[in-house]
DNA sequence: CGATCTACCTGATGGC
DNA sequence: TGCCATCAGGTAGATC
């Protein structure tokens, strides 16, 4: 669920909070959430370090620690990062935590089990993520990179979408993000990356910025569903500004026209048919 | 190589 | 009320 916005949010969160804290105890209860690595090799490279610092790419999290190692983190489509006191029970679903400073619980709680977290050096962590090594560009760390992003979709004749939630082209869109930029931009779902003129691709670069900050400074989307919180437990407040994503019938607030919804690729696709071309 | 499908899971929701 | 189908924000791996 968590795209680029919720991911940075989580992030921030982090920062102000573990930065600094030593690992104190690391369990693993569940049964997927460890991947390449074993929980073995987690626990030992965790335990006694100290958190130094945040990052992210993509929807990937990734705290280092003063060992030189990363814990890295991907939420997927259900997975939480939450802190706690250790005598809050654990909601259900917890598979990963690490107690810090013998004072708080960093958890990973994810119904779905699609998420994943690991621990790799710098030098391991291309070898071992190649989802993380081929990520293209990202419209936070490198927002003014116009060449970045062009050059990445120059010549695609995929349609629009596939190009905006390819993570080898742009990091961090998804779903939800990739609709909100396409209405931003004026641009249907279905234009191919070949079709598109320098112009539209300006407009583009630039949606997909201005919106991503936007929904960053609303702390995220949180859906009916309330998967995705931030490290509280608190839901954002981007779903407010939606423009197309979960408003099918209801009027284009830019011309009124109903929200279009159509099923593309296995997933819902929402746009305005009139001022999206 | 690029484009497209499916599998991986649990839980919420809506129709009958 | 219960049963069943459908849907949910992502990605890796298989297949064409």
């Amino acid at each position: 669920m968590p795209e680029l916005p919720e991911v940075e949010t989580v992030r921030r969160d982090l920062q102000r909070e573990v930065v600094g804290c030593a690992v104190t105890a690391v369990e693993a209860p569940g049964r997927r959430t460890v991947r390449r690595v074993t929980k073995e090799q987690l626990g030992e490279r965790l335990s006694g370090r100290t958190i130094t610092g945040t990052r992210r790419r993509g929807k990937y999290l990734m705290l280092p620690l003063d060992s030189g190692d990363l814990v890295v983190v991907h939420l997927r489509m259900s997975g939480q990062l939450l802190i706690a006191e250790p005598d809050v029970p654990r909601p259900k679903h917890t598979h990963v935590v690490l107690t810090l400073e013998d004072r708080w619980e960093l958890r990973f709680v994810d119904p779905r089990t699609f998420g994943e977290v690991f621990v790799a050096s710098a030098d391991e962590l291309d070898q071992l993520a190649p989802g993380l090594a081929s990520l293209g560009w990202d419209p936070l760390l490198e927002p003014d990179d116009f060449e970045a992003f062009a050059g990445a979709l120059r010549g695609r004749r995929g349609p629009l979408k596939a190009l905006l939630t390819d993570q080898r082209l742009v990091a961090g869109l998804g779903n939800i993000y990739s609709d909100e930029v396409a209405h931003a931009a004026r641009l249907r779902h279905d234009r191919t990356g070949d079709g598109l003129s320098v112009q539209e691709l300006r407009r583009l670069h630039r949606s997909i910025v201005r919106i991503l900050d936007a929904a960053i400074e609303a702390r995220g989307s949180s859906l009916a569903d309330r998967q995705y919180v931030d490290l509280y437990g608190q839901i954002g407040a981007y779903q407010r500004q939606h423009r197309v994503y979960a408003r099918e019938g209801r009027p284009c607030r830019r011309c009124r026209t109903a929200i279009a919804r159509l099923k593309w690729r296995g997933r819902s696709t929402f746009f305005c048919p009139t001022c999206q071309v």
